[in-house]
DNA sequence: CTAATTAACTTAACACCGTTAAGTAAAACT
DNA sequence: AGTTTTACTTAACGGTGTTAAGTTAATTAG
């Protein structure tokens, strides 16, 4: 038994090794510099090995996604005292941008990158999305409380949600992507930051509207 | 000089083949899909023939994503004629919308995939950008107007022209992307429509507040 | 008209990549 | 002590982008 317990122990132990060295390459080089025989060499064992513990590159990179969504999560946890709705909306936009920003490798493969997607289509296991969903389910909760509260009346919570999510994660991913060269070198500086206090000015006028 | 005008015109026609092929493989398998290889078998030429037409792979795609930028613009050509600014902005919106949805590889590559800004800034070259240009020219001449009407008081026109493009790329590129499925089946269907469709209400609610 | 040059293209190769089949050696179990 | 299982590796397959060197035909120059 106890020898069963080390073994499977130590299998955990290299399957962390493997994502560890992963993480670390992919951080610093991001995803097409990452590959299998890279994240072997820094573990000091055969690319085959790896095959083992993760059934392909994909997997690996699902595993990582799953990763950065605990981390958003923290983000988002934070911000779970701020009584007022509105006011909670707002600072989860703030949030979100900031680590979108604080964490660009992990905010691609989140919800940019391809890569951890194709793991999930191969095999369908909603369980796997709980962290995502909690994330999700922050905002809806909130926008949800908005509505009650008299805010965005008329408007679906879902779709609202995924509304100010398309909003912020659009700011995020032209940013991240590099589609920002457009704009002048003056807007350029802290773009993102400007852009999401338009996104909150744009929600606050909305709000004035409804209590004139 | 009519040998050389021959020979000049010989060369780029092969250079339109290299193009086609590479446009006709990348639409129906996407980017990944669509190697060097491929495109010289299709044209019935060794791969390194490429290489005189081109730098590299990505100076290929960036040649696609400059004709998505046309195809884009003739999207938005249409919408000139709606003479209310307002009016225009929201056709816009809709527009774009379109225009993803219909050429979901083009869009790819003009706003979310890497590969053609790594062509960029091998060698930064401003003119390049004159379609890219145009088209966000027309959503900045198109909010400043709207300012000018007294819509949207007090915001930096290039901002918030940045802002709204941000809205719409963030619906188009999660639903690219394959990021839409956290939301209800019910939801799903038809989403980009429902959350375009919000962007719209939004902006609309902002202007009643105003004119109240 | 012939020799030298240039243009257009190909062959072969390099150094990678993800992935798999087959093999090995040690540990565990019977 | 012999068998099975576990953990891992070697070698290979078929693919990728890219480059150096070679070939052949067309053009130009003497």
């Amino acid at each position: 038994m106890t020898i069963a317990n080390r073994k499977e122990r130590q299998k955990e132990e290299l399957r962390g090794k493997i994502l560890e060295a992963a993480k670390a390459l992919f951080i610093e080089r991001g995803f097409e510099e990452t590959s299998i025989r890279n994240i072997a060499e820094k573990i000091e064992y055969s690319p085959t090995t790896i095959y083992l513990y993760f059934k392909d590159k994909d997997d690996i990179f699902y595993a990582l996604h799953q990763e950065g969504f605990v981390l958003l999560n923290q983000y988002l946890r934070a911000l779970l005292n701020v009584t007022d709705p509105f006011e909670r909306l707002k600072a989860i936009c703030k949030a979100y941008i900031a680590f979108a920003l604080e964490n660009r490798e992990f905010y691609d493969l989140m919800f940019i990158s391809r890569s951890p997607m194709n793991a999930l289509t191969k095999d369908k296991d909603d369980e796997k999305w709980e962290e995502g969903n909690k994330a999700f389910g922050a905002l809806i909760g909130t926008v949800t409380e908005c509505i009650h509260h008299g805010y965005f009346a008329g408007m679906d919570p879902e779709v609202l949600s995924f509304t100010c999510w398309s909003m912020v994660h659009g700011i995020c991913s032209l940013e991240i992507r590099g589609r920002c060269t457009v704009i002048s070198e003056a807007n350029q500086e802290n773009l993102t930051g400007k852009a999401g206090a338009v996104i909150i000015e744009i929600l606050e006028r909305m709000h004035r509207n409804l209590i004139k």
